[in-house]
DNA sequence: GTTTAAAGTTGACGAGCGTAAAGAAAAACG
DNA sequence: CGTTTTTCTTTACGCTCGTCAACTTTAAAC
C-alpha cells in the first residue's frame, strides 16, 4: 500500500493509468477488458486500496447485485446453519447476501422487508414468521421483488422449497409404531404452516396404521420452544398427561425442552430396558446429537434445501424472468436413529 | 395506497405540495420541520408508499446511519443472542444495523470488513475471531471507522467491551473447591484471547487457594466446540484421563458436548448422592438451562455488554470524536447453580 | 400594523458511478 | 502492409438525494 489515499474511481483510474469507464466496466466484469489491462488495474489494486463505492454504484445499476435472506429466528441454530449456507452460495454467485432476522415479531419482519425493498436487491430469499407475518406486506414486497420463500409455504413469492412434512413425519411414525407403543404428538404453537402440516401428517399416518391420533398441544411463548417443552412436559409428566409411553414432538428444540423435564422428573428415555419414555422429535437440529440422550429424529435437508432456493432465484435474476405459475418444492428427510426412541 | 406509483423525492415532494429540500430536510429529521408541514407530508405518506432510496442518501451524506455488526460465528446462540440485543438498541437509536457472520474463517472476516468498509457505516461493533483474525487488515479498518470490540479482546478500535475472566472464572473455581474436589480444566482450542485468559485464571485460582492447577487440552476444529467436547471426553473418560471428578470447561459448548460423553459412557453428572463427575460451564448460554442435568455454569451479562457497546460507539458517532486513549470495560458475571456441579 | 425570526421555496451544484456516442489506438487477419 | 475488428479514451449526461445561497412567505412578537 502506498501513502495516497484514492477517494474514489476517477484518482484510481488515474494511478492506475486507465480510463475511468474502463475501469467501470472491470468492476463490473474482469473478464470484460483485454488482459494487458486488466493487469494494469490490478497492479495498481495491489499497490493503492480501493473499491467502488457501493452505494454510488447501486444508485446507478438497474439490478444491483444484493440479494435479500430474511429468517424468522436467528437464534434458532436450524436457521442459523441454513443462512451459513445460503450466504455461501450466494457470495460464491457474485452476489452480495444481506442478512435480516424478524426476531418472531411481525413489527421486525416487516421493517426488514422495508429496508431490504429500499434496498432493491436482485432477488430475496424469505423463511416468513407465519402466523404472525403481515401477507400484505409480504405480498407486496414479492411484486417488487423476485422471491423465494423457503421453510415455511406462505403463498407468496415465485417458489417455495422446503420439506415434505408428510413424508417426514410420516416415516418416523411408522418407525415408531414398528418398534413399541403408537407415539402421541407433542405439539408445539402453530406459529408457522408446517406445524399445521405435521400435526396433519402425524392423525393421517396414525390413522392408516390402525392407531388412534394422540395430539397435546404446548402452549407458551412463540418461538421459545425448549421452554415451552420443558415446562408443560414438567406438568404433563407430572398429570400422567401424556397418553402413549412414545412421545413425538414437532420439532427438535420442543422435544430438547421434554428430554430436560423428563430428566428432572428421573425418567428414563430412551427405547433399551428400563426406559420410561421414548422421546422423537423433527428437523435434526444441530445439536440434536448432544442431547442425552441423543435424540432420534427426522433431518431436514437444509444443504439441498439451501442450493435448491439459491437456485430458482438466480435462475429468475440471471433470466430476468419470473415463472408464469408458483412452483413448490418439497424435500424428503430422512430417519435420524439415535438412543431417544 | 393510491395508484400513482411514486419515483423519487422530486415526485413525491409534488403530490405532499411541499418543496424537495423540505422534504429531505424532514427525512433526515421529522421535528425539524414545522408541525403543519410535518403533517402534509405523513398524510401524503400514508398516501403514497415512498422511502428515500437509500443509496442516494448514502452516497450523499457524509455520515451514514448503517452501524455494522461482525461476528465470529452466527450458529453459536451466544452470539445469536448478542446480535439480537446489538440490533434492538441499534434500531432504537435510529440508525440501521447490518449484520455479518465470519462463520469461523479468516477470509469471511477479511470480505466482511471490506464490504462494511465500503459501506461507509457510521460505525461498527465488532466481534473479532480471535486467533484466525487477520489483525492488520481490522486495523486499517478500525482507522477508518470508529469500532468498539466486543467479545474477545483484540487490540484495535476506540474500545472494548468484555467479560471480566478472571473474575468470572474466579468465582466458579471458588464454588468447586468449596463444595468438592478441585477442579480440573477442560480447554477449548484457544480460538481467542477469551481461551487463554480464562486457562490463567483458572491457574492464578487454583494457585491462590493452595491447590494444584490441571488443565486438559481438547483438540479439533475451531468453533464445533461441542463436537470437541464429546469426542475428546469419550476419549479421556476411556482412559481415565481426567485427574478430578470435577471438570471445569472453559465454555459451555463444550460442557455441552461432555455432558453427552459422559451420558453415553454411563457417567452419573451432578453433585448429588451416586454421581461420578461434576461438570461446569462458563458463558451461561442460552440452553445451559436444557441439558441433562442443567449446567452449573457462570453468565455473562450480555445485555450490560450489549448496551455498554453500543452507548460507547454512539458516544464516538455523536461527539464526532475518538477518546484519546483505547477504554477496557470487563464485565462480572454472576454465578449460576444447577443440578450438574 | 409593523418588525423579526423562523421556516419554506427556487435554483443550482456536488457526490460517485453507470453508460452511451464518437473517435483513436491497438490487435488480429489475410 | 493495409484492412477489419476489438478495445480503449474522451466527453457528456443521468441517477437520486444532500446541501447551500438567495429570496419569499408565515407566524409570532412587539
Amino acid at each position: 500500500m502506498t501513502e495516497r489515499k484514492i477517494r474514489n474511481m476517477e484518482e484510481f483510474a488515474e494511478v492506475s493509468g486507465i480510463s475511468r469507464p474502463t475501469v467501470s466496466k472491470y468492476f463490473h466484469d474482469p473478464e470484460s477488458v483485454r488482459k494487458s489491462t486488466r493487469t494494469r488495474i490490478e497492479s495498481a489494486l495491489e499497490r493503492y486500496d480501493f473499491r467502488p463505492n457501493i452505494f454510488a454504484v447501486n444508485q446507478n445499476r438497474k439490478l444491483t447485485k444484493t440479494v435479500g435472506i430474511i429468517v424468522p429466528y436467528l437464534a434458532d441454530p436450524y436457521f442459523s446453519e441454513l443462512v451459513r449456507k445460503l450466504e455461501r452460495l450466494v457470495i460464491e454467485a457474485g452476489y452480495w447476501p444481506i442478512l435480516f432476522s424478524a426476531h418472531g415479531k411481525q413489527t421486525l419482519e416487516n421493517n426488514a422487508l422495508e429496508t431490504l425493498k429500499s434496498l432493491r436487491p436482485a432477488g430475496a430469499l424469505i423463511a416468513p414468521l407465519g402466523r404472525q407475518s403481515d401477507l400484505p406486506t409480504i405480498r407486496r414486497f414479492a411484486d417488487d421483488v423476485p422471491t423465494v420463500v423457503f421453510d415455511s409455504n406462505l403463498v407468496v413469492g415465485e417458489a417455495f422449497v422446503g420439506s415434505d412434512n408428510f413424508h417426514n413425519v410420516g416415516i418416523i411414525v411408522d418407525y415408531l409404531c414398528r418398534t413399541g407403543e403408537p407415539p402421541c404428538f407433542f405439539e408445539m404453537p402453530p406459529v408457522n404452516p408446517n406445524a399445521n402440516k405435521r400435526r396433519a401428517a402425524y392423525i393421517k399416518s396414525m390413522e392408516r396404521l390402525g392407531h388412534e391420533p394422540m395430539v397435546i398441544y404446548a402452549d407458551g411463548p412463540d418461538w421459545e420452544f425448549e421452554k415451552i417443552g420443558m415446562e408443560q412436559g414438567m406438568r404433563l409428566i407430572s398429570q400422567r398427561g401424556f397418553p402413549s409411553d412414545t412421545v413425538l414432538c414437532s420439532n427438535d428444540r420442543l422435544a430438547i425442552g421434554l428430554l430436560a423435564a423428563a430428566y428432572e422428573k428421573g425418567l428414563r428415555v430412551g427405547h433399551g430396558q428400563g426406559c420410561a419414555i421414548r422421546i422423537a422429535g423433527h428437523d435434526d437440529h444441530p445439536w440434536s446429537r448432544f442431547t442425552c440422550p441423543a435424540l432420534t429424529t427426522v433431518s431436514q435437508d437444509t444443504k439441498t434445501m439451501a442450493e435448491r432456493s439459491v437456485k430458482i432465484l438466480f435462475g429468475m435474476i440471471e433470466s430476468g424472468e419470473r415463472p408464469p405459475e408458483r412452483r413448490e418444492t418439497l424435500l424428503e428427510g430422512t430417519l435420524v436413529l439415535r438412543a431417544s426412541a
